[in-house]
DNA sequence: CTTAGTTGTTATCGACTGATAACTAAGCAC
DNA sequence: GTGCTTAGTTATCAGTCGATAACAACTAAG
C-alpha cells in the first residue's frame, strides 16, 4: 500500500484534529508530539517541523476550538438569535467534549504568558460574538458565560456529555432542573 | 547555620503549600517534583518519598484546596448563611489564586481516572456544603456554582484577582456590573 | 555512651521527549 | 525522463524527570 501524500495544508488540518484529541486528554504539558503523530499516522519529527514547535501546535488547536464554537453559535443564531438558543448549541458541543476540554486546559495553563494571551484573545472573541449575535447586555452575557463555564467543567469531569461516569448523587441533583436535559 | 529539622507532619504541610504554588503555575504534568522541592527548600527525592509519588502529592494538594474553600465558606456562613455571602467569600479567595487555579487544573485533568475521582469527590463535597449552609435549592445552587466557575476561569486568566493583566475591553465590560467590584 | 528511630541527603538510573539533521521518494513541469 | 519542489522518513541527541538505594546526621531513651 502506497502512502497517500497530502498537501501541507491538508496535513495541518488533520494534525490539528489529532492534537485536539490528544491535548484534551492530557493537557499541554502532559501530551507528547509523538502521541499526536501516532493518531495522525505520521512521524513525530514531521509534526514538529510542520508547526515549528509543540507550543505552536497547541496554539493552533486552541484557535481551532474557538473557531468551531464561534461557527456553531453563528449557525444557531441564524436559526434563533437568543441566548437560550446559543446555550442549547453549546450543550450540543458536549458531544465533542474535546473542543471544550482543550479550552479548559488552556484557561488553566494561562499562567504561561503565551498561552494566556491566546486564551484571552479567544475568550474575548467569543464574548463579542455572543453580544453581536444576541444583542444581550453585559449582565445577561456574564450569566451566559457563567453557565457555559459550569457546563464546560462538568463536561470535563465526565458528569455531562457522552460516556458519563456513574453519576454521584450531587451530580444528578445539580443537573435535575437543567434546561437542556 | 544548622538546618531546622521538622517533623514529618510539619514537612507534609509545608510541602503541600509549596506544591500548591507550583501546580497552580504549571499544572500536574507541567510541574516537576524538583520545583516543589526547591520552593520548600528540601531535596527532590525527599518529596517523592514523603508522598510516595508525584500523583499522591497532587491529590493531597487538591484535597487541601477543597478544605480551604470549605473552611472559608463555613466561616462566611457563620456570619450570614446566604449564597450572596458565600459568593463574596469565594471572590475573596481570588487573593489566593493558586487555590482556585489548582482545582481548575484538576477539573481539566479529570480524564485521568484517579484525578477524575478525586476532583468529583471534591466538587460533590463543596456542593453539599453550600446546600447545607445556605439551604438553597438545587436550581439556585447551580447558578451559584456557575458563577463560581466563571470567577475561577477569569481568575486563572488573570482577568480577576491580584496582579491582573492589562484588561482588554471585553473584560472590563464583562466585569462592569460585577457585584463584588 | 550507645542504640534506635526519624529526618534528610547525595548518587544514580532508565525512560522519555522535543528538536535537529540528513536522507528518501512522490509528483509536477517541460 | 530529467530535474525541481514538496512531503515525509530514519537516526540521533541533549536535556529532563520521577523514582530508588545507600548513606549521613540529628534526637532521645535507657
Amino acid at each position: 500500500m502506497t502512502r497517500t501524500r497530502l498537501t501541507a495544508q491538508e496535513r495541518h488540518v488533520q494534525l490539528v484534529a489529532a492534537a485536539l484529541q490528544a491535548f484534551a486528554q492530557g493537557g499541554y504539558a502532559g501530551t507528547t508530539t509523538d502521541q499526536v503523530a501516532r493518531i495522525a499516522g505520521v512521524s513525530q519529527p514531521y509534526v514538529v517541523r510542520l508547526f515549528g514547535s509543540k507550543q505552536e501546535l497547541f496554539l493552533a488547536t486552541l484557535r481551532y476550538a474557538g473557531d468551531r464554537i464561534e461557527a456553531k453559535w453563528r449557525a444557531a443564531a441564524a436559526d434563533d438569535p437568543t441566548l437560550e438558543r446559543l446555550g442549547a448549541a453549546y450543550e450540543d458541543l458536549l458531544a465533542e467534549r474535546e473542543l471544550l476540554v482543550v479550552l479548559l486546559h488552556g484557561y488553566a495553563a494561562a499562567g504561561d504568558p503565551v498561552i494566556g494571551d491566546a486564551v484571552r484573545d479567544c475568550y474575548g472573541r467569543l464574548y463579542w460574538v455572543v453580544r453581536e449575535l444576541t444583542g444581550a447586555d453585559p449582565d445577561q452575557t456574564r450569566g451566559f458565560f457563567a453557565m457555559g463555564m459550569l457546563i464546560t467543567v462538568l463536561g470535563s469531569m465526565r458528569v455531562l456529555g457522552p460516556d458519563p461516569v456513574p453519576l454521584p448523587p450531587w451530580a444528578t441533583e445539580l443537573l435535575s432542573a437543567f434546561p437542556g436535559d
